[in-house]
DNA sequence: TCAATTTACAGGTATATACCCGCATCATGA
DNA sequence: TCATGATGCGGGTATATACCTGTAAATTGA
């Protein structure tokens, strides 16, 4: 066991990154996984749940349970498409956008504070390596 | 928006190197996560869930309820402590013992898999560095 | 010694995540 | 057109994870 293990280190840290974004936005009443789905959304709308999951990288049942966590906190609104009667549309409530407006100050905040910790670039490297496996 | 979200970012080749691993110890039906639990406990059994909860750097209640998962698998063994009857001394079965021979040569190929990816010192320096934050 | 505090854990609740199955809808080819 | 297959989604089940609360056991200080 020359090196641990570079999954759980991973995980490790990944944890820890994620409590750190987590209490920057606890204010706001949203984690840093709805933060980045709103983001997306805002950034797709209208978007279809297959089509999100496929930008998050996630599984589509994921996204719609998290989509209707969001959907109960009246973040996002779920239409079906009217062309596809099999499609969900999620866009962001105006109450979505409001605290989009407040959240991303934050976030920038905590973003300088962890690259004051890091070379960006070995992190893209790094990223990029582990992001094509 | 000059750089995406370092935990996003993480967070999902944190998910996407959990799968790797996953699907490689999927034949000893145990997750990377479990291997990793399985292997603290082999080191520092007989073992407390607070003391490896410490260890693991997981919430108590995590490696509880984790620890009941390897239980039901007869791979975790769980005695009340005879010094303090709070504590539940957690020790690896036989069964236990050997699956991780099994999974060693696994986990092995895996790590050397990653290794050829990335420079392991950027990913030591990049893990510490997120690591005390 | 005994009340107050601390410690160890279980269980409730919640998000995050994935896999599988089934159902409804859409698209396609014979 | 109509059976076949593909697609989109919901729900079931499961692990992984954290926070909070309650309970029991241990420790400590007056």
């Amino acid at each position: 066991m020359t090196h641990p293990c570079y999954c759980i280190a991973l995980r490790k840290v990944s944890r820890r990154l994620t409590a750190v974004y987590d209490e920057a936005f606890a204010p706001l009443g949203i984690t840093v996984s709805q933060f980045s789905q709103l983001r997306n959304i805002k950034h797709k709308q209208p978007v279809s749940l297959t089509e999100l999951a496929d930008i998050l990288e996630l599984d589509r049942s994921t996204v719609g349970r998290n989509t209707k966590v969001l959907h109960r906190m009246n973040l996002v609104a779920m239409t079906p498409s009217p062309e596809d009667q099999r499609e969900t549309m999620l866009t962001l409530t105006d109450e979505a956008i409001t605290l989009l407006k407040r959240a991303t100050p934050i976030w920038n905040d905590v973003q300088q504070r962890i690259e004051a910790k890091l070379e960006a670039a070995e992190f893209d490297r790094l990223i990029g390596a582990l992001g094509d496996l």
